[in-house]
RNA sequence: GAUACAAGCCGUCUUAUCGUUCCUGACGAUUAAUGUCAGGAGAGGAAAGUCCGGGCACCAUAGGGAAGUAUAGCGGUUAACUGCCGUCGGGCUGGCUGAAAGGUCAGUUUAGGACUAGUGCAACAGAAAGAAUGUACAGGUUAAGCUGUAGUGAAAUCAGGUAAACUCUAUGCGGUGAAAUGCCAUGUAUGCCAGUGUUUGAGGGUUCCCGCCCGAUGCUGGUGGGUGGGCAGAUUGAUCCUGACGGCAACGUCAGGGCUAGAUAAAUGAUAAGAAUGCUGAUGUUAAAGUCAGUAGACAGAACCCGGCUUAUAGGCUUGUAUCUUUU
Protein backbone atom coordinates (compact mmCIF):
# COMPACT_ATOMS: atom_id res chain seq x y z
CA UNK A 1 0.00 0.00 0.00
CA UNK A 2 1.14 3.54 -0.80
CA UNK A 3 1.09 6.50 0.56
CA UNK A 4 -1.60 8.85 -0.54
CA UNK A 5 0.43 12.12 -0.39
CA UNK A 6 3.69 11.36 -2.77
CA UNK A 7 6.38 13.35 -3.47
CA UNK A 8 9.74 12.79 -4.58
CA UNK A 9 12.71 11.58 -1.97
CA UNK A 10 14.82 14.93 -2.93
CA UNK A 11 14.42 17.77 -1.12
CA UNK A 12 13.42 20.28 -3.27
CA UNK A 13 10.58 23.03 -2.91
CA UNK A 14 9.31 24.08 -6.46
CA UNK A 15 6.47 26.23 -6.78
CA UNK A 16 3.74 23.86 -6.93
CA UNK A 17 4.25 23.77 -2.94
CA UNK A 18 4.14 27.33 -2.48
CA UNK A 19 0.79 28.67 -2.18
CA UNK A 20 -0.27 31.73 -4.08
CA UNK A 21 -3.80 31.41 -4.81
CA UNK A 22 -5.74 34.87 -3.58
CA UNK A 23 -8.81 32.35 -2.95
CA UNK A 24 -7.05 29.96 -1.01
CA UNK A 25 -5.10 32.08 1.26
CA UNK A 26 -8.06 34.36 2.16
CA UNK A 27 -9.81 30.79 2.95
CA UNK A 28 -6.92 29.31 4.99
CA UNK A 29 -6.81 33.25 6.69
CA UNK A 30 -10.67 32.68 7.60
CA UNK A 31 -11.47 29.16 8.36
CA UNK A 32 -7.73 27.75 9.45
CA UNK A 33 -6.92 26.75 12.87
CA UNK A 34 -3.75 28.12 14.58
CA UNK A 35 -1.36 27.66 17.10
CA UNK A 36 2.10 29.55 18.31
CA UNK A 37 5.23 28.80 18.17
CA UNK A 38 7.36 30.85 18.89
CA UNK A 39 8.95 32.48 17.01
CA UNK A 40 5.90 31.29 14.14
CA UNK A 41 2.51 31.48 14.46
CA UNK A 42 0.84 28.37 12.42
CA UNK A 43 -2.46 28.40 10.48
CA UNK A 44 -3.76 25.04 9.18
CA UNK A 45 -6.48 23.91 6.74
CA UNK A 46 -6.97 20.67 4.69
CA UNK A 47 -6.93 21.80 1.13
CA UNK A 48 -10.52 21.95 0.34
CA UNK A 49 -9.61 21.91 -3.54
CA UNK A 50 -8.56 17.91 -3.59
CA UNK A 51 -6.94 17.76 -7.20
CA UNK A 52 -3.90 18.99 -5.36
CA UNK A 53 -1.83 16.04 -4.36
CA UNK A 54 1.05 18.46 -1.90
CA UNK A 55 0.85 20.69 0.90
CA UNK A 56 0.88 24.31 -0.06
CA UNK A 57 3.04 26.88 2.21
CA UNK A 58 2.92 30.44 2.83
CA UNK A 59 5.68 32.29 4.29
CA UNK A 60 4.38 36.01 5.49
CA UNK A 61 7.14 38.14 7.53
CA UNK A 62 5.25 41.59 9.10
CA UNK A 63 5.88 44.67 7.56
CA UNK A 64 5.51 46.19 10.43
CA UNK A 65 7.70 44.70 12.74
CA UNK A 66 10.79 44.67 9.98
CA UNK A 67 10.40 47.89 7.98
CA UNK A 68 13.24 46.80 5.54
CA UNK A 69 13.35 44.65 2.47
CA UNK A 70 15.99 42.98 3.11
CA UNK A 71 15.27 42.23 6.91
CA UNK A 72 12.34 40.39 5.38
CA UNK A 73 13.89 38.39 2.59
CA UNK A 74 16.44 36.69 5.26
CA UNK A 75 13.80 35.61 7.55
CA UNK A 76 11.56 33.97 4.53
CA UNK A 77 14.79 32.73 3.32
CA UNK A 78 16.06 31.26 6.60
CA UNK A 79 12.23 29.79 6.75
CA UNK A 80 11.35 28.37 3.36
CA UNK A 81 15.52 26.84 3.90
CA UNK A 82 14.29 25.02 6.97
CA UNK A 83 11.24 23.61 5.68
CA UNK A 84 12.85 22.76 2.56
CA UNK A 85 14.89 21.10 4.99
CA UNK A 86 12.78 19.07 7.00
CA UNK A 87 9.49 18.72 5.15
CA UNK A 88 10.02 14.84 4.54
CA UNK A 89 8.70 14.18 8.31
CA UNK A 90 5.36 15.98 7.40
CA UNK A 91 5.00 13.88 4.23
CA UNK A 92 6.08 10.71 6.54
CA UNK A 93 3.45 10.96 8.99
CA UNK A 94 1.06 7.97 8.04
CA UNK A 95 -1.83 9.79 10.10
CA UNK A 96 -2.28 12.74 7.17
CA UNK A 97 -3.77 11.87 4.08
CA UNK A 98 -5.06 14.84 2.82
CA UNK A 99 -3.25 18.05 1.33
CA UNK A 100 -2.84 20.91 4.07
CA UNK A 101 -2.91 24.33 3.66
CA UNK A 102 0.31 25.90 5.79
CA UNK A 103 0.96 29.53 6.68
CA UNK A 104 4.16 30.51 8.18
CA UNK A 105 3.71 33.91 9.98
CA UNK A 106 6.71 35.19 11.57
CA UNK A 107 6.06 37.01 15.08
CA UNK A 108 9.10 37.33 16.27
CA UNK A 109 10.54 40.40 17.30
CA UNK A 110 14.24 40.24 16.12
CA UNK A 111 16.33 38.45 13.11
CA UNK A 112 17.08 34.83 14.76
CA UNK A 113 19.86 32.83 13.56
CA UNK A 114 18.99 29.62 11.15
CA UNK A 115 19.51 27.19 13.52
CA UNK A 116 17.35 28.23 15.76
CA UNK A 117 14.81 28.41 13.58
CA UNK A 118 15.56 25.51 12.26
CA UNK A 119 14.89 23.46 15.30
CA UNK A 120 11.61 25.55 16.35
CA UNK A 121 10.62 24.55 12.34
CA UNK A 122 11.05 20.65 13.11
CA UNK A 123 8.46 21.33 16.64
CA UNK A 124 6.27 22.64 14.86
CA UNK A 125 5.79 20.62 12.23
CA UNK A 126 5.56 17.76 15.47
CA UNK A 127 2.91 19.43 16.67
CA UNK A 128 1.45 19.90 13.51
CA UNK A 129 1.66 16.10 12.79
CA UNK A 130 -0.78 16.16 16.59
CA UNK A 131 -2.62 18.70 16.11
CA UNK A 132 -4.05 17.60 12.71
CA UNK A 133 -4.60 13.80 14.33
CA UNK A 134 -6.57 15.49 16.96
CA UNK A 135 -8.76 17.40 15.26
CA UNK A 136 -9.91 13.83 13.26
C1' G B 1 56.61 58.22 4.44
C1' A B 2 52.61 60.34 7.87
C1' U B 3 48.22 63.50 8.72
C1' A B 4 44.11 66.57 6.90
C1' C B 5 40.91 68.08 2.94
C1' A B 6 38.82 67.54 -2.08
C1' A B 7 37.64 64.62 -6.45
C1' G B 8 37.16 59.89 -8.76
C1' C B 9 36.96 54.48 -8.51
C1' C B 10 36.13 49.59 -6.12
C1' G B 11 32.91 47.79 -2.60
C1' U B 12 35.35 40.22 -1.17
C1' C B 13 36.70 35.74 -3.94
C1' U B 14 37.00 30.15 -4.73
C1' U B 15 35.29 25.04 -4.16
C1' A B 16 31.79 21.12 -2.63
C1' U B 17 26.68 19.31 -1.40
C1' C B 18 21.44 20.45 -1.49
C1' G B 19 17.92 23.96 -3.51
C1' U B 20 15.58 28.34 -6.66
C1' U B 21 13.88 31.60 -11.49
C1' C B 22 14.53 32.05 -16.76
C1' C B 23 16.69 30.32 -21.49
C1' U B 24 18.79 26.43 -24.80
C1' G B 25 19.48 21.29 -26.06
C1' A B 26 18.60 15.98 -25.44
C1' C B 27 15.31 11.97 -23.77
C1' G B 28 10.20 10.73 -23.46
C1' A B 29 5.45 11.83 -25.95
C1' U B 30 0.44 11.89 -31.56
C1' U B 31 0.75 17.21 -29.97
C1' A B 32 0.81 20.34 -25.81
C1' A B 33 1.31 20.76 -20.65
C1' U B 34 4.18 18.24 -17.20
C1' G B 35 8.56 15.32 -16.07
C1' U B 36 14.01 13.69 -16.14
C1' C B 37 19.08 14.94 -17.46
C1' A B 38 22.94 18.37 -19.23
C1' G B 39 24.70 23.28 -20.22
C1' G B 40 24.26 28.72 -19.85
C1' A B 41 22.48 33.27 -17.43
C1' G B 42 20.58 35.46 -12.72
C1' A B 43 20.47 42.54 -7.95
C1' G B 44 22.96 47.92 -6.60
C1' G B 45 26.28 52.07 -6.18
C1' A B 46 22.99 53.58 -4.15
C1' A B 47 18.30 48.67 -6.64
C1' A B 48 16.57 53.18 -1.18
C1' G B 49 13.88 58.18 -0.40
C1' U B 50 9.95 58.99 -4.36
C1' C B 51 12.30 64.97 -4.44
C1' C B 52 12.66 66.88 -9.84
C1' G B 53 12.80 65.91 -15.35
C1' G B 54 11.48 62.85 -19.60
C1' G B 55 9.94 58.42 -22.59
C1' C B 56 5.44 55.54 -23.00
C1' A B 57 -0.03 54.82 -22.41
C1' C B 58 -4.93 56.47 -21.75
C1' C B 59 -8.71 60.39 -21.04
C1' A B 60 -13.71 63.86 -23.61
C1' U B 61 -8.14 68.05 -28.35
C1' A B 62 -7.43 70.03 -23.14
C1' G B 63 -10.19 77.19 -25.72
C1' G B 64 -10.72 81.83 -22.40
C1' G B 65 -10.52 83.88 -17.41
C1' A B 66 -9.42 83.37 -12.23
C1' A B 67 -6.61 80.68 -8.91
C1' G B 68 -2.47 77.59 -7.98
C1' U B 69 2.50 76.11 -8.67
C1' A B 70 7.65 76.18 -10.38
C1' U B 71 11.84 78.96 -12.07
C1' A B 72 14.92 83.82 -11.67
C1' G B 73 22.65 87.44 -13.70
C1' C B 74 24.59 85.83 -18.69
C1' G B 75 25.94 81.89 -22.09
C1' G B 76 26.11 76.73 -23.15
C1' U B 77 24.62 71.43 -22.71
C1' U B 78 20.49 67.88 -23.17
C1' A B 79 14.89 64.15 -25.08
C1' A B 80 14.09 67.18 -20.75
C1' C B 81 15.10 69.40 -15.99
C1' U B 82 14.77 72.77 -10.03
C1' G B 83 20.33 68.85 -13.19
C1' C B 84 25.24 69.64 -15.25
C1' C B 85 29.34 72.86 -17.42
C1' G B 86 31.55 77.64 -18.25
C1' U B 87 31.56 82.68 -17.03
C1' C B 88 30.33 87.61 -14.61
C1' G B 89 29.07 89.81 -9.89
C1' G B 90 28.85 89.32 -4.33
C1' G B 91 30.69 86.96 0.51
C1' C B 92 34.73 84.37 3.17
C1' U B 93 39.98 82.53 3.68
C1' G B 94 45.09 82.74 2.33
C1' G B 95 49.52 84.53 -0.59
C1' C B 96 51.97 88.78 -3.07
C1' U B 97 52.17 94.17 -3.43
C1' G B 98 51.17 98.87 -0.84
C1' A B 99 52.00 103.80 4.52
C1' A B 100 46.81 103.18 3.81
C1' A B 101 42.81 102.94 0.54
C1' G B 102 43.17 99.53 -2.86
C1' G B 103 45.12 96.16 -6.64
C1' U B 104 46.25 91.14 -8.08
C1' C B 105 46.52 85.65 -7.81
C1' A B 106 44.61 81.00 -5.73
C1' G B 107 40.93 78.31 -3.10
C1' U B 108 36.01 78.15 -1.39
C1' U B 109 30.95 79.63 -1.21
C1' U B 110 26.46 81.98 -3.24
C1' A B 111 17.90 80.79 -5.31
C1' G B 112 21.96 86.46 -7.77
C1' G B 113 14.88 89.94 -11.41
C1' A B 114 12.09 94.28 -8.97
C1' C B 115 11.59 97.81 -2.46
C1' U B 116 11.57 105.71 -8.07
C1' A B 117 3.05 100.14 -7.35
C1' G B 118 1.31 99.03 -2.55
C1' U B 119 1.45 96.49 2.41
C1' G B 120 4.53 94.67 6.30
C1' C B 121 9.09 94.11 9.34
C1' A B 122 13.71 95.94 11.90
C1' A B 123 18.82 95.34 17.21
C1' C B 124 21.40 99.57 19.47
C1' A B 125 21.42 104.82 19.79
C1' G B 126 17.76 108.65 19.63
C1' A B 127 12.38 113.03 21.80
C1' A B 128 10.81 110.85 17.32
C1' A B 129 12.12 105.57 12.14
C1' G B 130 6.10 108.49 10.85
C1' A B 131 1.69 111.35 10.39
C1' A B 132 5.38 112.54 16.03
C1' U B 133 7.80 117.03 16.47
C1' G B 134 11.13 117.32 22.58
C1' U B 135 15.56 120.30 24.43
C1' A B 136 19.11 124.41 23.50
C1' C B 137 20.27 128.51 20.33
C1' A B 138 19.00 131.71 16.25
C1' G B 139 15.37 133.56 12.85
C1' G B 140 10.13 134.40 12.24
C1' U B 141 4.66 135.36 13.24
C1' U B 142 -1.46 138.11 15.53
C1' A B 143 -0.53 133.00 16.74
C1' A B 144 1.55 128.24 15.31
C1' G B 145 7.44 122.98 14.47
C1' C B 146 6.55 128.00 10.67
C1' U B 147 12.22 127.83 9.24
C1' G B 148 17.44 126.69 10.19
C1' U B 149 21.43 124.66 13.23
C1' A B 150 23.23 121.43 17.23
C1' G B 151 22.62 116.16 19.00
C1' U B 152 21.48 110.09 17.73
C1' G B 153 22.11 106.97 13.72
C1' A B 154 23.67 103.59 7.88
C1' A B 155 19.25 106.62 7.17
C1' A B 156 15.41 112.26 10.19
C1' U B 157 8.80 114.64 4.82
C1' C B 158 14.82 113.41 2.76
C1' A B 159 15.01 109.00 2.03
C1' G B 160 17.62 104.11 2.99
C1' G B 161 17.61 98.34 4.28
C1' U B 162 14.73 93.77 3.81
C1' A B 163 11.20 89.96 -1.40
C1' A B 164 14.27 81.31 1.06
C1' A B 165 8.20 88.82 3.89
C1' C B 166 3.37 89.30 1.35
C1' U B 167 3.61 91.13 -3.35
C1' C B 168 4.92 92.73 -8.50
C1' U B 169 7.27 91.46 -13.27
C1' A B 170 8.82 87.80 -16.96
C1' U B 171 8.61 82.72 -18.50
C1' G B 172 6.93 77.53 -18.12
C1' C B 173 3.03 74.06 -16.47
C1' G B 174 -4.06 69.89 -19.17
C1' G B 175 -4.89 65.56 -16.01
C1' U B 176 -4.06 60.50 -14.53
C1' G B 177 0.04 56.77 -13.73
C1' A B 178 2.16 50.24 -15.56
C1' A B 179 -2.87 48.58 -10.03
C1' A B 180 -1.92 52.92 -17.07
C1' U B 181 -3.48 50.40 -21.44
C1' G B 182 -4.68 46.38 -25.30
C1' C B 183 -6.04 41.25 -26.12
C1' C B 184 -7.38 36.08 -24.91
C1' A B 185 -9.58 32.50 -21.64
C1' U B 186 -12.96 31.19 -17.56
C1' G B 187 -17.47 32.27 -14.90
C1' U B 188 -22.10 34.87 -13.97
C1' A B 189 -28.08 37.04 -12.92
C1' U B 190 -28.57 43.83 -18.28
C1' G B 191 -30.98 39.40 -10.71
C1' C B 192 -34.05 41.76 -6.69
C1' C B 193 -35.52 46.39 -3.68
C1' A B 194 -35.61 51.86 -3.15
C1' G B 195 -34.63 56.73 -5.23
C1' U B 196 -33.75 59.64 -9.59
C1' G B 197 -33.63 60.54 -14.94
C1' U B 198 -34.22 60.03 -20.81
C1' U B 199 -33.80 66.18 -25.39
C1' U B 200 -37.83 70.65 -20.44
C1' G B 201 -30.81 66.24 -19.89
C1' A B 202 -30.10 62.55 -14.38
C1' G B 203 -25.21 61.92 -14.07
C1' G B 204 -20.09 62.36 -15.62
C1' G B 205 -14.83 64.95 -17.30
C1' U B 206 -11.57 69.86 -15.55
C1' U B 207 -9.35 73.28 -8.48
C1' C B 208 -13.36 77.11 -9.70
C1' C B 209 -16.41 80.04 -13.50
C1' C B 210 -17.71 80.37 -18.72
C1' G B 211 -17.34 77.31 -22.76
C1' C B 212 -16.86 72.45 -24.73
C1' C B 213 -17.52 67.19 -24.71
C1' C B 214 -19.78 62.29 -23.24
C1' G B 215 -24.56 60.69 -21.98
C1' A B 216 -29.90 56.26 -21.50
C1' U B 217 -29.35 48.02 -21.14
C1' G B 218 -28.29 55.32 -17.45
C1' C B 219 -26.92 57.17 -12.46
C1' U B 220 -27.00 56.68 -6.76
C1' G B 221 -27.70 53.51 -2.40
C1' G B 222 -28.83 48.61 -0.43
C1' U B 223 -28.95 43.29 -1.16
C1' G B 224 -27.38 38.93 -3.74
C1' G B 225 -24.27 36.04 -7.37
C1' G B 226 -19.64 35.26 -10.43
C1' U B 227 -14.40 35.87 -11.75
C1' G B 228 -9.96 37.23 -9.33
C1' G B 229 -6.06 33.04 -14.71
C1' G B 230 -2.83 34.04 -18.94
C1' C B 231 -0.32 36.95 -22.95
C1' A B 232 1.34 41.67 -24.61
C1' G B 233 3.01 46.31 -22.27
C1' A B 234 8.27 44.23 -20.19
C1' U B 235 13.63 44.45 -21.06
C1' U B 236 17.66 46.33 -27.96
C1' G B 237 17.95 50.91 -24.99
C1' A B 238 18.17 59.17 -25.15
C1' U B 239 22.06 51.15 -24.11
C1' C B 240 27.10 49.47 -22.67
C1' C B 241 32.55 48.94 -23.87
C1' U B 242 36.92 50.49 -26.79
C1' G B 243 39.21 53.99 -30.06
C1' A B 244 39.52 58.56 -32.99
C1' C B 245 37.98 63.60 -33.66
C1' G B 246 35.58 68.48 -32.01
C1' G B 247 34.88 71.45 -27.42
C1' C B 248 38.12 75.07 -21.58
C1' A B 249 34.10 71.88 -19.85
C1' A B 250 29.21 69.68 -19.42
C1' C B 251 28.69 67.11 -23.87
C1' G B 252 28.56 65.82 -29.06
C1' U B 253 29.95 63.17 -33.82
C1' C B 254 32.01 58.89 -36.24
C1' A B 255 33.97 53.76 -36.45
C1' G B 256 34.30 48.78 -34.42
C1' G B 257 32.46 45.28 -30.94
C1' G B 258 28.86 43.29 -27.12
C1' C B 259 23.57 41.66 -25.52
C1' U B 260 24.34 42.21 -19.75
C1' A B 261 18.08 39.93 -14.35
C1' G B 262 13.11 39.78 -15.93
C1' A B 263 10.63 37.54 -10.89
C1' U B 264 4.75 38.06 -9.92
C1' A B 265 3.44 36.88 -2.97
C1' A B 266 7.68 37.68 -5.85
C1' A B 267 13.93 33.93 -8.01
C1' U B 268 20.42 34.64 -6.80
C1' G B 269 19.72 30.98 -0.91
C1' A B 270 21.42 27.33 3.11
C1' U B 271 25.48 24.56 5.12
C1' A B 272 30.72 23.44 5.23
C1' A B 273 35.82 24.34 4.02
C1' G B 274 39.56 27.50 2.21
C1' A B 275 41.98 32.11 0.26
C1' A B 276 42.93 37.33 0.28
C1' U B 277 42.26 41.98 3.21
C1' G B 278 41.78 44.97 7.91
C1' C B 279 42.22 44.93 13.33
C1' U B 280 44.04 42.71 18.13
C1' G B 281 47.47 39.53 20.75
C1' A B 282 51.78 36.27 20.76
C1' U B 283 56.40 35.03 18.39
C1' G B 284 60.38 36.92 15.46
C1' U B 285 63.76 41.05 13.98
C1' U B 286 68.11 46.73 14.59
C1' A B 287 63.62 47.64 11.76
C1' A B 288 60.76 44.77 8.53
C1' A B 289 59.23 40.34 6.10
C1' G B 290 57.34 35.87 7.95
C1' U B 291 54.62 32.33 11.42
C1' C B 292 50.48 31.17 14.92
C1' A B 293 45.73 32.30 17.34
C1' G B 294 41.34 35.18 17.68
C1' U B 295 38.10 38.51 15.35
C1' A B 296 35.58 41.77 11.55
C1' G B 297 33.12 42.78 6.64
C1' A B 298 29.05 48.02 6.21
C1' C B 299 24.69 50.50 3.76
C1' A B 300 21.29 47.68 1.64
C1' G B 301 17.11 43.70 -2.56
C1' A B 302 15.34 44.98 -9.21
C1' A B 303 9.13 45.29 -9.72
C1' C B 304 7.56 49.63 -16.87
C1' C B 305 12.22 52.08 -18.43
C1' C B 306 15.77 56.05 -18.50
C1' G B 307 18.55 61.17 -16.91
C1' G B 308 19.49 63.70 -12.30
C1' C B 309 19.16 65.13 -7.07
C1' U B 310 19.14 63.69 -1.89
C1' U B 311 20.17 60.38 1.99
C1' A B 312 22.83 55.63 4.12
C1' U B 313 27.62 53.16 3.79
C1' A B 314 32.64 48.70 7.17
C1' G B 315 36.91 48.74 4.48
C1' G B 316 40.28 49.58 0.34
C1' C B 317 42.70 52.02 -4.08
C1' U B 318 44.20 56.28 -7.30
C1' U B 319 45.10 61.51 -8.19
C1' G B 320 45.68 66.61 -6.53
C1' U B 321 46.59 70.42 -2.68
C1' A B 322 48.51 71.90 2.23
C1' U B 323 51.59 70.84 6.57
C1' C B 324 55.38 67.89 9.01
C1' U B 325 59.42 64.43 8.58
C1' U B 326 63.42 61.17 6.36
C1' U B 327 67.08 60.16 2.52
C1' U B 328 70.07 61.77 -1.75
Amino acid sequence: MTHPLTVSSKQTFPKEERLNSKKLIQELFEKGSSFYLYPFKVIYLPNPDTSYSRHQVVISVSKKRFKRAVDRNLIKRRIKESYRLNKYSLYSAEKITTPLLIAYIYTGKEIHPFPLIESKLIKSINRLIVEVTKTK
